[in-house]
DNA sequence: AAGTTAATGCACTTAAGTTGCATAAATTTC
DNA sequence: GAAATTTATGCAACTTAAGTGCATTAACTT
């Protein structure tokens, strides 16, 4: 819990209990989690408190937002930052179409891709859908 | 105008008189339009007609709904099938945040990803982000 | 401890998407 | 071509996610 506290810290987000709490949460999740799976993942929940929260975290860094298709934003923690450039966000997402869930797929980097002159890109976001490994094996 | 009716015919789309203009409106627009765009650019304008309309238009092959991120929906016409198979959904999007517009790359496909064992994919969207060719030569 | 700043809780608003149902239009059957 | 049937349209109402305003509470600073 102490190791959680840290983390916020270096990212300039102030400790408090929801905060702690919510970190954990992420922490322990390996899909991404939409605002209603936190609020159901708390006893105690205030929407926009939660809401509120996650804004936080994303715009200091700690986690990022997910567009998987399916119309609700959903949410994940970055990786630890190694270096400083963020190369946070050029990962691929997998949201399997059985379970409903995404995930991130941190090592499947998005390809080059080059564009027609005057195009400029700054960003980029692949999302695959599918079938996950767990809805394949059974 | 007889042209476009064959267009809805061979969709097996009954082309009424508010078909024929929003399948017009689309084929001038160089851009994907959201269902306000459309909305706008009518005269005589029903949300939930036009709303059933593009439905219609995209369960029935004429338009495909694109997710670039901003959180509302966008549709933008089929390519003319040349084969029959559906290689449509393939090509990539371009969104700029400047004018906020976004555009099909049809002839930019996604390039083959290999996914860990156990995941099978069906379906994939790319979407760039950045400064489109018109607003940078302004 | 007092003062200041930031976080939380609650109510309310916005906007996109969607559905139910009655009416109108188009198509089919006779 | 009229009646019957199917489909499209118009209007109202509903759902859900996202976001804001403001008073209260908690945390941090001096
Ligand atoms: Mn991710
Ligand atoms: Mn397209
Ligand atoms: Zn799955
Ligand atoms: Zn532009």
């Amino acid at each position: 819990m102490d190791e959680i506290e840290k983390v916020l810290k270096t990212h300039e987000v102030r400790p408090t209990a929801i905060r702690l709490l919510m970190y954990k949460f992420l922490k322990e999740r390996n899909s991404a989690v939409t605002l209603n799976d936190i609020e159901s993942g708390f006893d105690k929940s205030e929407r926009t408190t939660l809401y509120r929260t996650i804004k936080t975290f994303e715009k200091n860094g700690l986690v990022h937002q997910i567009d998987d298709g399916t119309g609700v934003a959903k949410y994940a923690l970055d990786e630890p930052e190694v270096g400083i450039g963020n190369s946070q966000d050029l990962h691929l997402h997998f949201h399997c179409t059985n379970c409903n869930e995404t995930i991130c797929l941190t090592d499947h980097k998005i390809p080059h891709i080059s564009l027609p002159k005057g195009f400029v890109t700054q960003d980029m976001n692949l999302v695959l859908k599918g079938i996950c490994d767990k809805c394949n094996e059974s």
